[in-house]
RNA sequence: GGCCCGUUGGUCUAGUCGGUCAGGACGCCUCGUUCUCAGCGAGGAGAUCACCGGUUCGAAUCCGGUACGGGCUACCA
């Protein structure tokens, strides 16, 4: 599961490593082995390349608990200067004491000079006084009170080392010189900064990007939110669109465009002009670029491109009936996976039944305008303006539009009310299924 | 509770050096094209730029305060 949340960053850090020559470096943070497993790996590997990013984009993927032995170490280092202890409390007697479950630690073992043993948490001892500014490239200059920050974990009670400290040492030693993640990450930042100056380097650059909110304002959550790529991927959004929308929210290209080539993105984003507020993840707005996208396509690439979904559906694709569909599908079509339904007709022995449909136009005059239709087609040369100019004539005897008197022979053929252009339809179809499928429906309406 | 961040139409944004009819897009509505639905074309409704005060001839743009929203507050990342 990849959250469209990481994907945003992911473009991101993409885009500003090509701008800027440097070298995005994919890493793995699996600290917390409960949490891990190879498949979710795999499935972060896919999600990037899916979105243009192939392994020679990025460095890597370096995995975290590879280099526990260097994280261990540090935290020995930290304890041996003295910038770190151990503790022995539990979660319940820290709350116990603070009164608050959201109070942080109170220092209680500060200075107790516990050795290590099992079961015993190293803590950071972070400053009592002075300040720890963050420089963010979106938020100016964040200003943390050390005293404030509490004496967070680095190592836990079995000695393996927690997701702050890891990623200080890691950092370090690879080179890091930008940060950009989302800013549920901010109050981190402090922390992590003193990590890396207890440790004796620079800190880098941060930006803490917004973070992406449902319709009630809340962080997208993997548990109520739709927020996995794979799943908007498997509905039939384009990966170009999907990586053009992420990119907009927030952001926008210059002038009254939208819409752009990834190569625009990577020329003119500037990540210091990404708002600062959070936005809202629409997939309306998504979708109505995910069809903008469709519509670019060429005929041959959206035919190839609904394969996929055609080959997952419960009916069998004939592909010279497909070619000569997709075309009248095209612009119809906002997610690929809408094809299914739309060309199904084509495919099942029997037009799918919508009763919704059904009841609309089977009304009054449909068993009549079935019946000409029937004679009408019979010895129809078989071509769409031909079959169009018969059936009108049928209309015309009833006093009706086309309009009307294509609803029943549209219902008949493909079960539904709405669809391709009709007549096209027929003449892909063939003589003998359509009138087999009128004469069917017009059987059950006596 | 504490710390931090944020606030331009319903939504995403443009606006960055104070003077714009506050522009575009999605969504919504209307009309046209039309065999349905899309698409396409043309219009429309919708914002006193969160609020209050200040600076100024003039503020969405600068300053202060208030309100509201969000993030974090784990031996998760």
């Amino acid at each position: 599961m990849f959250h469209v949340g990481g994907a945003r960053s992911a473009l991101f850090n993409w885009v500003m490593a090509r701008q800027s020559g440097g070298t995005l470096v994919l890493r793995i943070e699996d600290t917390d082995a409960s949490r891990n497993s190879p498949e979710w790996t795999e499935g972060i590997i896919r999600a990037l390349a899916w979105l243009g990013m192939d392994g020679g984009e990025y460095e890597g993927p370096y995995f975290q608990s590879a280099n526990a032995d260097k994280h261990v170490e540090a935290a020995a280092r930290l304890r041996a200067d003295g910038r770190a202890y151990y503790c022995d409390c539990t979660r319940d007697e820290i709350v116990a004491r603070t009164g608050d479950s959201h109070k942080g630690y109170d220092g209680h073992c500060r200075d107790r000079g516990l050795d290590p043993a099992p079961g015993r948490a190293l803590r950071f001892r972070t400053p009592d006084e002075g300040q720890t500014t963050v420089v963010d490239l979106l938020r100016g200059k964040p200003v943390f009170e050390n005293a404030v920050l509490e004496d967070f974990v680095i190592a836990r009670g079995d000695g393996s080392v927690t997701f702050l400290l890891a990623n200080a040492v890691d950092d370090i030693s690879q080179g890091i010189t930008h940060v950009v993640r989302g800013e549920e990450h901010l109050s981190n930042a402090p922390k992590q900064q003193l990590l890396w100056d207890a440790l004796g380097a620079e800190p880098p650059v941060w930006a803490h990007v917004p973070v992406i909110v449902n319709e009630k304002r809340q962080k997208l959550s993997k548990r109520r939110d739709k927020v996995a790529l794979e799943d908007y991927r498997a509905e039939g959004y384009l990966a170009d669109a999907m990586r053009n929308y992420l990119m907009l929210l927030g952001w926008a290209p210059a002038g009254d465009r939208e819409i752009v080539p990834w190569d625009v993105i990577v020329d003119e984003f500037r990540i210091e002009d990404v708002n600062s507020s959070p936005a809202f993840f629409d997939v309306k707005k998504l979708k109505a670029i995910n069809g903008d996208y469709i519509r670019a396509l060429t005929p041959e690439e959206f035919a190839a491109a609904c394969l996929p979904f055609l080959e997952d559906a419960p009916f069998d694709v004939d592909p010279a009936v497909f070619a000569a569909l997709a075309p009248l599908a095209h612009t119809r079509v906002a997610v690929l996976s809408e094809i299914v339904p739309m060309v199904d007709f084509a495919f099942l022995p029997e037009p799918p039944y919508d009763e919704a449909s059904w009841n609309k136009a089977m009304k009054e005059p449909a068993a009549a305008i079935l019946d000409g239709a029937l004679a009408a087609y019979r010895d129809a040369p078989w071509e769409a303006e031909e079959l169009k100019t018969r059936l009108e004539a049928v209309g015309a005897e009833h006093g009706l539009k086309l309009g009307r008197t294509q609803a029943p022979v549209r219902v008949a053929v493909t079960g539904r009310t709405v669809g391709l252009p009709l007549f096209e339809s027929l003449e892909i179809l063939g003589r003998e299924t359509t009138l087999a499928r009128i004469e069917a429906a017009r059987a059950r309406l006596t």
